[in-house]
RNA sequence: GGAGAGAUGGCAGAGUGGUUGAUUGCAGCGGUCUUGAAAACCGCCUUGGGUAACACCAACGGGGGUUCGAAUCCCUCUCUCUCCGCCA
């Protein structure tokens, strides 16, 4: 959610801005204007109109000590006029108060400069390539692989759930293990404290971070308790912070969770969901940062290359793209994603996106620290992958096959007790 | 799931209808004293709206109600604690 006072100052850049991110500004931003400035008006009014009534309240108090009850009566009924008058106000405002709420709500976060414009995928910027890209020469896709090997039992999966939850067996779930506990442990030496937060959220949760409202439709909801099944572990983990007021030494804040996500992606259908490609419960080990505004651009930079470095040592071939505002999400202003190259599909699949969310997402959850001069300011959040696990299952499997069977990276060997998979 | 108790400022803890936005203690901040520190003493110390700045308004878990007036009374929801039941 953007700050009012920075509408309220330049609504000339939001509308600017926010093109890059081919979103039509205008109407929502006139409208915030105009209910900003009519709830202003009724705050005064029924101010005024409070007080009077307090006034006369303590009045009558005097009265009722001093034994001039006829007079105090008296006083009784002009307040209950002015009740009714600020009754009627205060439905007013609050009705305003939501209109306005709802308004801003829509907005979504201001692209950095730095962003590219563009409408789709196709205008990203690539920052980062490998140079060679593995031949395809007689590589199987990955499905195959764990047809092969026993790894992945996707028909089970179907059978237990349905199309998108898939049952790892033997080696296949071992190396799940394995890929958990290397990301968890890297993050960890870098200085990232390790959580294991509830996987089931509140409605709150999912406002906190922008998820809700408009994007439920993404989500699954358990409707008896009105818990949302976690898309990502950003949602509780940045929702640790909801509320809270940090000193400024308390800053950063570096937190990481493991934990399963869980995503409707309603409509997707062919070859982009085709094994482990795109699911709807999936592992992934996540990175938070809370920092301060000054420095939030340099720890972008900072997890972008931590990031890269998971992947180095994964020794995957992969390329970082900055997203164009047009395929930028709703509450980022800046987003690196970070793709690899899957040999046998020949294509680049998506691992991680790292976003720095400014004070949008902080702005909403009243997360505040008091500055130098003593204070409060809004913190800036960042998040990215580090990693999710499917894609990485897929190119490691397709991009390290031999005729001997999968060679995994040795990295991993000490979390998955083998070398091969066979 | 059943019965009972509770929710007040960073924490602890008063307050049961009328200058209580809230006694007090601790913590924190500033000062006096001191070579420095401690102790002692003095002062400051909730948040949001609003204003150029004041004024003013709101908030004692959330929502609603009674009343001229509510932290204080009533209803309701949520959460916490104790006991019972069930259980990985």
């Amino acid at each position: 959610m953007l700050e009012l006072s920075q509408i309220r100052e330049n609504p000339e850049k939001i509308i600017k801005y926010l093109a890059i991110k081919n979103f039509k500004a205008q109407e929502t931003v006139e409208s915030i204007l105009q209910y900003d400035e009519r709830r202003r008006t009724l705050q005064k009014e029924s101010d005024s109109c409070l007080a009077e009534q307090n006034n006369i309240a303590a009045r009558i108090g005097a009265l009722m000590k001093a034994g001039k009850k006829a007079e105090a009566e008296q006083e009784k009924e002009k307040n209950a006029a002015l009740k009714e008058t600020s009754r009627q106000l205060q439905n007013l405002l609050s009705e305003t108060e939501k209109l306005l709420h709802d308004e801003l709500v829509k907005l979504p976060n201001l692209p950095h400069e730095k962003v590219p414009a563009g409408k789709s995928a196709a205008d990203n910027e690539i920052v980062f390539s490998v140079k060679e890209l593995p031949s395809a020469e007689g590589k199987k896709p990955h499905w195959e692989l764990c047809e092969k090997y026993g790894l992945i039992d996707f028909e089970t999966g179907v059978k237990l759930t349905g199309a998108g939850f898939p049952l790892y067996k033997g080696k296949g779930a071992r190396l799940q293990r394995a890929l958990i506990n290397f990301f968890l442990d890297k993050a960890t030496e870098n200085g990232f404290l390790e959580v294991q937060p509830p996987i089931l959220v509140n409605e709150d949760s999912g406002f906190g971070t922008g998820q809700l409202p408009d994007k439920e439709g993404q989500m699954y909801f358990v409707g008896e308790d009105k818990f949302y099944l976690i898309p990502t572990a950003e949602v509780p983990v940045t929702n640790i912070y909801r509320d809270v007021m940090l000193k400024e030494n308390d800053l950063p804040q570096k937190l990481t969770a493991y934990t399963p996500c869980f995503r409707r992606e309603a409509g997707s259908y062919g070859k982009d969901v085709r094994g482990l490609n795109r699911l709807h419960q999936f592992d992934k080990v996540e990175i938070v940062r809370i920092e301060h505004p000054e420095r939030s651009y340099e720890v972008l930079e900072e997890m972008k290359d931590y990031v890269c470095g998971l992947l180095q040592q994964l020794q995957l071939p992969y390329r970082v793209l900055r997203l164009c505002g047009g395929d930028m999400s709703f509450a980022s202003a800046m987003t690196y994603d970070l793709e690899v190259y899957s040999s046998a599909q020949q294509r680049w699949l998506e691992v991680s996106s790292v976003s720095n969310f400014e004070t949008f997402q902080s702005n909403r959850l009243k997360l505040r620290f008091k500055n130098a001069e003593g204070k409060k300011q809004l913190a800036h959040t960042l998040n990215g992958s580090a990693l999710a696990l499917p894609r990485i299952v897929a190119a490691l499997l397709e991009n390290n096959q031999t005729a001997e069977g999968i060679a995994l990276p040795e990295v991993l060997h000490r979390y998955t007790g083998f070398k091969m998979i066979d």
